[in-house]
DNA sequence: TCGATATGTTGCCGTTCGCAACATATTGAG
DNA sequence: CTCAATATGTTGCGAACGGCAACATATCGA
C-alpha cells in the first residue's frame, strides 16, 4: 500500500512556520504593526516580539519607529515593514514575441527590469537563455547590497516540473527544451519555472483582482487561452504539473477542430483568432480585438453580437469549471477581461445556463487586470522558497 | 484586503499533529510496528514510545507483545493496533432507495448494520430521520463499551455546508432539507453530512483502489452521474461545497436536453438512463444496464458498439477534466466501473483524443469496487475530527 | 554461550510559546 | 500641567515537546 507519510512536526519547525507566517503577511500587505501581526496570528505579544527580532536579525525586515497619527490611547504600535532591497529576487518572463527580466524586491516592488523583442533568431531555447542570463548579470549588478533568494520564470509552455522541463511550448517551437535547468545550469543556481497562465493566476490571487481568494479560477486570453486553479488557497499543479489547461477543455465534441487535435476546445471559441474568424465571417473587417470591442462598445450590432457568442461560449466554459470546482469567483484576463467587461451579461447568461448550483452558489466575475501578470507571479514563485522558512536565509541549498 | 490567516502553529499543536498522524496511519493501514511508525514519521523512537503511550492512555490503540515471526536479528517491535471496539462512528447511507445505518469501529470495521428500504411513505428528510434515530439508538445499544466520536451521513444532493445543509436531492424530491440538522437535533450531537459521490470518492482514495492517491477524480454512475475530487489527498469541496458535480459538465452544448437545464450533460451521455435509451435506439430490448454489458462481452455487435458509443463520451468527460485537473488516475464506479470493464480501450480512446498532454501524463484508469463506498466515505467523515486531534477523546465539544 | 543487531526506556537538554509582571508611550480629562 | 486610562513593548519564568545518548531488553546466528 502507497504510504501516505504526513510528516511529523518538530519543535523548531513551529518557528519556521511562524516567521514564515509573518513574513508572508509582510510581503503580501506591506507594513503591519506588530500588534496587528498579534491579532491577525493570534501570537503572544512577547512571541511576535522575538519573532520581529529575527527577522530584523535576518535582514528583511525593519521597524519603524511607532507612527504620528495613532488612533486613540495607548502606545503607539511599531510598525514592521518588509525591506523591499534586502532580498530579491530574479523573474524571468518568456512570452511569445518578448522576454522580461526584472529585479523584484521582497513585498513585490519592481527593482530593475530589462525587456527584448524576439523573432526568429533568437527564440529557441537556448538562444534565450543566452539573452537572460547577461541580463540576470546586469541586474544582479544594479543591486551590490541585496541577497537574490531565488529565480523563477515563466514560459507559455506546458511545464513538467517546477524544476526544470517545459515540455512543449507551440508558440515558441520549443519540444522537450529543459529551459529551467539550462538556465539554471548558466547561473550554477537552480530556477523555478511555471506555466504562464498558471503564474498570472498565482499573481491574480496574491496581489491582483482576486487577493486571498481561497477558491479561484483565472482564465486567460492571450494567443493560446490558458488558465490556472487556485484550489484553497494555493495553485493546483496536479500529478505532474499539467493542471490548468482550460483552453482545451471541449465544449462541442463535434466543434470546430483545434490544433491539438480535439474538436471544441474553449480556444475555439473564446481564443483570438477565433473571435476574429467569427468577426470577418459576419462580414466585419477587422484586424485587431481592441477595434471589435470598441464597436461592440459603441453600439455596432454586428460586433455586438459577435462579442456576445464569444461571451457565452466562456459562459458556457466557466459553466463547466463551476460545476467540477466551484469556485467563489473567477477571472478573466487578457482579451477576455475585455470579453467580460463589454458583454458579463452574455457571459452571465452562458454561466447560468449551465450551472448546475446555479442560485446556491453565487459566483462572482472578475476582470483581472494585474499589469505583468505571469512576471509577477514568476516572482511569487521565486519568493516562496524564503517565504516558507525564513530561517534559511543564508543557508546554502541542499544541492541542485 | 481580505486575510489570508495561515494560523499560527504552538508547541501544543505538535503534538496533536504527530498523534493525528499516528492514529491516522493506524486507522488506514492496520497494524503498524512502533519501529515502523518510527521511520515512517521520521520521529525518534523515544518520542514514538510516549505518542504511543498516549494513544494507549486514551484507549484507541493497543500493542501486541512482540511477534512471532520477526525476521532478522535484534529485540521485535512491539505492534500497535486500532482497537476496533474502543470508539466508533455512526455511518448513515441515504441512498435512492434504501437506507443503510452502520457503525464502524476505529480502523473501519463494520461493527453492526441495519438497512431497509424507501418507499413513498418513508422518503422525506423528516421520515428518514424518524427511522434513522432509532436505528442508531439501536446499533449503539449493541456497543455498550465503545464511545461514538462522531455520526456521518451521505446523502444524493448538493449539500451546502457539511455541518448541515442538504440542497437539493431530485432523487428524493428533497429540496432545502436541512437533513444534517434534523438528525442532528434529534440526538443532541452534530452530524456532519456529504454528497453521496463524494463520500464515495473519500472511500475509494482511503481504503479502495485509489488507496493513497494524492490526485485523483471519481466518476460515479448511478442513477446520476456524479463525482468527486481528491486534490492533493484531500477531498475538493470547493467555496460553498458544490464541487465535483462531474455529471453535469457539458460535452455538447447542444446535446440533449438534461433535467438540469443545460444540455449534453456527462449524465446525458453515460448516465443508466442515457444508455439505455441509446441501447433501445438500437433496437435492444433490454431492461437492465447488467444485460447489455453481458451481450457486450459475449461478443454482441450492436450492444458493444452502444457500450462503446457510451464509452467515448465517458473518456471525452475524463478527457476535460483531465486538462483541467491533471489527475493521476481516475476511477470508475458503479455502472461506469463496468463501462470501463467492457470497453477500456473505448474510454482511452475518448480520453486520449481530448486529453491536451496526452503523452506527457499517463493516467491510470481504476474500476473502483468498495463496497457501500458511500457508507464507507460516511465513516471516514465522520472519523475525521477524532484523528485530527485524538487528544481530544472524551472532551466535551465546543458547541454545536 | 556469546556477539551482533534491532528495539524499548530513561533522563537530560534545547527550543518554543504563553503568561504575568513590569516598563513605556500616548490620549484625554480635570 | 498632571494623572489616570489604555495599549503596546520587554523580561523572566514555566510548561510542553522532541532529540539524543546511554542503557536495558529481546531475538538471531555462529
Amino acid at each position: 500500500m502507497r504510504t501516505v507519510g504526513p510528516s511529523a512536526a518538530r519543535p523548531e519547525q513551529i518557528r519556521r512556520h511562524n516567521l514564515s507566517t509573518l513574513l508572508r503577511h509582510l510581503h503580501l500587505h506591506g507594513q503591519v504593526s506588530r500588534s496587528e501581526l498579534a491579532s491577525l496570528t493570534g501570537l503572544n505579544r512577547s512571541t511576535i516580539g522575538g519573532l520581529v527580532g529575527d527577522l530584523v536579525d535576518l535582514g528583511v525586515v525593519s521597524q519603524r519607529s511607532p507612527t504620528r497619527n495613532s488612533k486613540g490611547a495607548g502606545r503607539p504600535a511599531y510598525v514592521v515593514v518588509a525591506r523591499p532591497r534586502s532580498v530579491h529576487v530574479v523573474a524571468v518572463d518568456v512570452d511569445v514575441d518578448s522576454v522580461q527580466v526584472a529585479a523584484v524586491g521582497l513585498g513585490g516592488d519592481v527593482l530593475g527590469r530589462v525587456r527584448w523583442q524576439l523573432h526568429d533568431g533568437n527564440r529557441s531555447a537556448t538562444a534565450v537563455v543566452d539573452d537572460v542570463v547577461p541580463a540576470i548579470r546586469q541586474l544582479t549588478a544594479s543591486l551590490p547590497h541585496s541577497h537574490r533568494v531565488g529565480i523563477g520564470a515563466s514560459v507559455p509552455a506546458m511545464v513538467a516540473d517546477p524544476s526544470g522541463l517545459a515540455v512543449y511550448a507551440p508558440n515558441l517551437d520549443w519540444s522537450d527544451e529543459p529551459f529551467g535547468e539550462l538556465l539554471g545550469d548558466r547561473l550554477n543556481e537552480p530556477v523555478l519555472i511555471g506555466n504562464d497562465a498558471d503564474l498570472a493566476t498565482l499573481a491574480e490571487q496574491r496581489r491582483g483582482v482576486a487577493a486571498g481568494l481561497r477558491h479561484v479560477v483565472c482564465v486567460l486570453g492571450r494567443v493560446g487561452v490558458g488558465g490556472g486553479v487556485i484550489v484553497d488557497g494555493h495553485l493546483l499543479r496536479g500529478a505532474r504539473g499539467y493542471a490548468g489547461e482550460l483552453g482545451h477543455m471541449s465544449l462541442q465534441a463535434d466543434g470546430p477542430l483545434c490544433h491539438c487535435g480535439n474538436h471544441g476546445c474553449v480556444e475555439e471559441y473564446v481564443g483570438e483568432a477565433a473571435i476574429l474568424r467569427s468577426a470577418r465571417e459576419a462580414g466585419l473587417e477587422i484586424s485587431a480585438l481592441a477595434t471589435l470591442f470598441e464597436q461592440a462598445e459603441r453600439g455596432d450590432a454586428v460586433a455586438g453580437e459577435v462579442v456576445a457568442t464569444a461571451a457565452r461560449w466562456f459562459g458556457r466554459g466557466l459553466a463547466n469549471l463551476a460545476n467540477v470546482l466551484n469556485p467563489e469567483a473567477f477571472v478573466a484576463s487578457g482579451h477576455l477581461a475585455e470579453v467580460l467587461r463589454v458583454a458579463e451579461p452574455s457571459v452571465r447568461e452562458g454561466l447560468e445556463r449551465g450551472m448546475v448550483t446555479i442560485g446556491r452558489a453565487p459566483i462572482t466575475l472578475l476582470q483581472g487586470g494585474i499589469r505583468d501578470a505571469s512576471l509577477v507571479g514568476a516572482a511569487e514563485l521565486a519568493f516562496e522558497e524564503l517565504l516558507a522558512a525564513p530561517d534559511l536565509l543564508g543557508t546554502p541549498r541542499p544541492a541542485s
